[in-house]
DNA sequence: ATAATAAATGTAAGCGGTTACATTTTGACG
DNA sequence: CGTCAAAATGTAACCGCTTACATTTATTAT
């Protein structure tokens, strides 16, 4: 098989120059209709199709972009980034821009730089290294935070809207009449788990709730140390009668614990988790959770990032994604 | 800021030709110890790092590759797949290798052609229409298939090893004592439902256990169908003390079904899934289940696919993976 | 009709590497 | 030393596209 067609095979075969070709795919308004015509049809005659390579050397622009995962031992299997990466493909697929997918770790390990990688910026997800992030900015490479927040460093961020989740839950729980309400939370990443814990305090106060120092616990954010650490806050006495979990799989943690103790769900405890993973249907009973739009959040990442590397001059430091309250069975 | 330090830029501080300081960097036996010192020295002060994409249009390569999953409304959210796709990037991202990530569905949308997106060589994730993949062979384009398999077109495919994983299921409840043991299979991708289905049958008869028609039910791989499928499966007289599901989710609802039915698991109904998913353990009994190493799928598929994309004449047509039976609480 | 202006097209020089081929340097050997 | 092959290096064309600038063609005003 012959190589392939290039821009001067048009350019021969409609009679026209190249630069005329050239301007006839990167901006056909600058081309006569007529003329616009003569190289379609020999474009296709030809099979003819743009080297993406040969442009962006021309332009000096690759319009690739990096979405890092940085999160301890985290990959594209984690469900929350992986839903995230979702809606930054989805987006990054429908436009020019290509996308380059690793985790910081890697990313680390293969002594990557955006030099190397051709990349234009990148997208971090959790929480990136301050070395990390430093070193982009140093090479000027524009970077967005995702599920992540860093004061005082003025950089974008897309976040869900922490509080916002919170509230909804513990109104929810609040109007079910739950006074005791306990929170089980994980070592999520540092600004994701303070908005949640923060938020879940200031709206106990707020209600005039009470809540001793033994009714937030904290745990490591996998089923086995969940169920652990349930079982402690079970046996607080008076017991509380509902936990908000800071994710789904802490969530999944307590419910175990309860089955265990032989608490019934939602009439001896209700439980709400966090992130709305799509695990909560397959449990028995269903979990209730805070829904985040995970994909949206990623799909808002590509547009920050447009915009960085457009000529917009300085982007909104804060995007916030809403969230919403799913009830299912568990409380 | 200025534009990044070219070649030429080296060649000139290091006072050897351009030619000289692309050997250093492309191919260092070629050039005397001495000479490469000073074009090293030369580049670190300058911070210079090759241009990959002026490479790639040199030598007319781009070494990228592309992962397209392939299934009716699946994304890189899919857990099986995504666990695909990390095993590729890990192996891609330790390489010179880049990976194009994507859907069969967007990339059909998108009107993207292997040329239009540099793409070297292809692997396809899950059931791939034909119309797909002929398209990439017309073009000369490596294919590589995963988790799926088309007779008579020899196109290397990295498998589990179904039916091995169905006869470790098997063989484990059968030596439980069960007897009377159902499937609940669901719309998988053809392929692999049909290793599954086979093997299952095929186990039955070998080990002369009673098996009538309605033993075997189909359902969608959802929650939902799944337990109103498990439903009709439960009330047959005599009941089936055992059932083995195509994947994880539909045991999950098996589990439910049996749940609301008043059945203890695994005293009277053993559930055994398929796929090991994340949130087998979060189940409660935790669910037992075949785990298939798609990370490992992942890498295998990289190489066949430098395999395909080197000298190497042909590559093995198949590659399997095995399968390893984890057994839990729910059997 | 003619000049002035705008629109369309063409020419050719890059973009930053690679590499065939030419030239110079090195080293072994008579 | 001189010869000659091998090793090291240099020269310059090329990869396929973009785009500044030059040139031609079309349009409008006078």
């Amino acid at each position: 098989m012959s190589s392939a067609p290039s821009i001067y095979d048009v350019s021969r075969l409609s009679g026209v120059s190249t630069a005329t070709v050239s301007r006839t795919f990167s901006c056909p308004s600058r081309v006569k209709e007529a003329t616009r015509r003569k190289v379609y049809e020999a474009a296709e005659a030809l099979n003819y199709s743009p080297n993406a390579i040969a442009r962006s050397m021309a332009i000096q622009r690759t319009d690739k972009i990096a979405y890092l995962i940085c999160k301890q031992g985290a990959t594209i299997l984690d469900e929350f980034y992986a839903g995230i990466c979702d809606g930054i493909l989805h987006t990054v697929n429908r436009t020019d821009y290509q996308l380059l997918v690793s985790t910081e770790e890697d990313w680390k390990l293969s002594g990557a730089t955006a030099q190397s990688k051709s990349i234009e910026g990148v997208i971090l997800g959790g929480k990136a290294e301050m070395s990390l992030i430093s070193e982009f900015r140093a090479q000027g490479i524009p970077v967005v935070l995702v599920n992540y927040f860093v004061p005082g460093l003025e950089l974008p961020s897309v976040v869900a809207d922490e509080a916002g989740g919170v509230r909804q839950a513990m109104e929810h729980l609040i109007s079910r009449g739950h006074k005791r309400i306990a929170m089980l939370a994980g070592r999520l990443n540092p600004y994701v788990l303070s908005e949640r814990y923060n938020a879940f305090v200031a709206i106990m106060k707020e209600r005039e709730l009470p809540l001793k120092p033994n009714d937030v616990k904290m745990c490591d954010p996998d089923v086995k140390s969940a169920e652990a650490a349930a079982r402690e806050l079970l046996s607080l006495a008076p017991r509380p009668t509902a936990v908000l979990c800071a994710n789904d799989v802490i969530a999944a943690g307590v419910c175990k614990a309860a089955h265990r103790l032989g608490l019934r769900l939602p009439e001896d405890l209700a439980v709400v988790g966090y992130d709305d993973a799509s695990f909560c249907t397959m449990l028995d009973p269903e979990l209730t959770s805070v829904h985040i739009d995970c994909r949206r959040m990623g799909e808002l990442c590509v547009e920050r990032m447009t915009e960085l590397l457009g000529e917009k001059p300085d982007v909104s430091e804060f995007t916030v994604v809403p969230t919403e309250l799913i009830v299912r069975r568990s409380s």
